[in-house]
DNA sequence: TACCAGGTCCTCG
DNA sequence: CGAGGACATGGT
């Protein structure tokens, strides 16, 4: 058996493979599909923001294009404003985000959030970003419609945190390395508990890697993209970067 | 046709 | 608690 790469081995090797990705992606003004990815690593604009905080919720459990034709409804029609999100009808707002899939619950959960967001901290994500990020996060965990990815991904490409992303990518990528899954043979065993699960990965991420907001924005991103490409659930092996690095290789 | 996609919540037992 | 199901569109 080959031996396990560390995490920022084989960070390094996806990002010379892939390049950077610049995550997240922003939809472009008056413009159809797709995104841009800024590659800026900075976002100051409240409207990007609190797209990109949309963009969270709308893509759980469903492919960044469909999610992303969903943020360009609500960007045509202005909607990417949390003091409008509070007017709209429940309805109105599904309508817009039908091709998101989920639409009811999840224009439920925009709601939530912009509502949390207008009552307490008068509209402003500036205002709720100023809080430590153990507050944001637990703040954003208590809304519903928000669990642990959402909260992460809003945590580490809106508000810029240093904060880790487990997602079904990388818990598949990370149980073919060798790094964590269930049953022996792995450096970190999972239990099957959904929340103990996501905290022991994250942790195994944090530990592994420097504090760095950008290698953990990089590396989300470019997890995504092996995991779109290569390390599908019918994996395709051959032409992956980490063949060699894989334990898991067919 | 069936299965999959950058999850989360609710309901049972 | 913990397993199982619901939520829903668009692509392959």
């Amino acid at each position: 058996m080959n031996k396990l790469r560390s995490p920022l081995k084989v960070y390094e090797k996806l990002y010379s493979s892939f390049g950077p990705q610049g995550w997240w992606p922003i939809t472009k003004k008056g413009k159809k599909l797709p995104g841009y990815y800024p590659l800026s690593y900075s976002r100051k604009k409240y409207s990007e923001k609190l797209e990109i905080c949309l963009g969270a919720i709308l893509t759980q459990n469903t492919s960044w294009k469909n999610a992303e034709r969903a943020l360009f409804n609500l960007t045509a029609n202005k909607l990417i404003d949390v003091k409008k999100i509070n007017v709209i009808s429940k309805n109105r707002l599904a309508a817009f985000i039908r091709p998101s899939g989920y639409y009811n619950q999840k224009a439920e959960r925009i709601k939530n959030f912009a509502k949390y967001i207008l009552c307490n901290y008068g509209a402003s994500i500036s205002l709720f970003f100023k809080n430590s990020t153990k507050k944001l996060r637990n703040e954003l965990l208590s809304l519903s419609g928000i669990g642990p990815e959402t909260a992460d991904s809003i945590l580490l490409y809106a508000a810029s945190r240093p904060v880790f992303v487990v997602d079904a990518y990388t818990i598949r990528a990370g149980a073919r390395m060798g790094w964590f899954g269930a049953g022996k043979n792995f450096l970190i065993p999972l239990c099957g508990k959904k929340d103990k699960d996501y905290k022991n990965i994250q942790e195994f991420f944090h530990n592994a890697l420097p504090v760095s907001f950008k290698i953990y924005n990089e590396f989300h991103a470019l997890i995504v993209e092996l995991g779109k490409n290569y390390c599908r659930k019918k994996p395709a092996c051959e032409k992956c970067p980490l063949k060699s690095e894989c334990r898991k290789r067919i």
